[in-house]
DNA sequence: TAGATTGTTAATCGATTAACAATC
DNA sequence: TAGATTGTTAATCGATTAACAATC
């Protein structure tokens, strides 16, 4: 029995190949900005230190979005990729932990033009509650569940110090949440239905400091 | 001829595997503060969600360190660790572009207890020149050559927007340090002799969006 | 048509997992 | 000694690279 050409294939999708997608989008999204109207996987490899020949890869495991002799055209593959991504629609994300750098992460103006509103911040310290960040008002953590509710907030963003993370992380479970991502530098137990994405910062560094070391 | 014991063998070292060292050092120095003598391959692994055949290979790739029958002690295995990764010596910090980002990056408190020293802050806008983020004066971009030449700055640290990024990489590497962390979403070239890691945010949201996307 | 470039299969490379001998 | 746990080799799994037919 022949497989329909719409079903799934038993291709990559490998984690691998998910990191490298937002990067083709941030590429694409600077070709059109440039007014490029058709971009082959050669000079799309060659801006971002990529093969063309993974990028081809990576790219047809989702579909064929190319035409052979031609390459891609950028609006297409460009609205295809953030299709892939989720970024061609709206999440509403909130902020907990108003620190340094939940400020930052608040003022951040890559998550609008990804499609991220920015709709909640949350902290316990009556000093910083009630303050506006980039013209969203801090709420205190103690509300936490209710506003993640009634807002329709999907991603959790941890900025709270690595001893509360774990505090924070229970909190907005329980209040239904779709995604966390996690800046404290700890690891976080949460149930499997909810995904999450670590970024500790001093991996980064640490590597640096590694291959600075060894000459 | 036999290799001698402390010849360098074949073994992986691969990326992977220096990207997981700093998280085996994090976790050492909380056991360490814990009072914890010796920790096994097994206990190490239910910390981080890392198998313990994972770890011990990773860590048998740099030499011996562990006891068998008994497992690794802690303090010892740290040191080792903090001196694969050179984290046992200090290194001299430079942030460029004193933004919402550049100011959490200043005031991060874990580069301290990773022994990297913050010497200079850079901006260009007169109104930050002058300025102190936590006790370090920002310093005109103008002057960066010379002062990173002055206080032996061999890390510098990319919180620019993405349209200066690459000039100044081009000014760090001018003035000859020797790695880069990145911050601008945007792939900058540097020679090779130069260490460089990017550390594009918008990859761990985008990652995160496609997996609540698809389901 | 000739040249260009995709999509896909096969070959290679690298990283993880399994198994177990060595030994504390 | 018996039990525990490392370090290492072999087996498996996954990801990248190479090659090329399909086709614009």
């Amino acid at each position: 029995m022949k497989q329909p050409a719409s079903a799934k294939n038993s291709n990559s999708k490998s984690k691998a190949t998910i990191d490298r997608l937002p990067l083709y989008f941030r590429t694409l999204r600077l070709a059109q900005d440039e007014g490029i109207d058709i971009i082959s996987s050669e000079e799309l490899g060659r801006r971002l230190g990529i093969t063309p020949e993974q990028i081809r890869k990576d790219l047809a495991s989702f579909g064929q979005f190319g035409k052979k002799g031609v390459g891609y055209y950028v609006n297409e593959l460009k609205r295809n990729v953030g299709d892939i991504l989720g970024l061609n629609r709206h999440w509403n994300i909130a902020i907990v932990g108003i620190g340094h750098l939940g400020v930052a992460l608040a003022n951040f103006q890559n998550f609008v033009t990804l499609g991220f509103n920015l709709v909640a911040l949350f902290d316990q310290d009556p000093n910083v509650i009630g303050t506006r960040v980039n013209h969203v008002k801090v709420e205190d953590t103690k509300n936490l569940k209710s506003i993640v509710k009634e807002r329709r907030i999907q991603i959790g963003i941890i900025a709270v110090p690595a001893a509360f993370a774990q505090e924070v992380a229970d909190q907005l479970v329980d209040a239904g949440l779709r995604g966390i991502w996690n800046f404290a530098p700890v690891k976080i137990e949460v149930p499997d239905t909810i995904k999450i994405v670590n970024e500790d910062l001093s991996i980064g560094l640490s590597s640096l400091s590694y291959h600075i070391t060894h000459e």
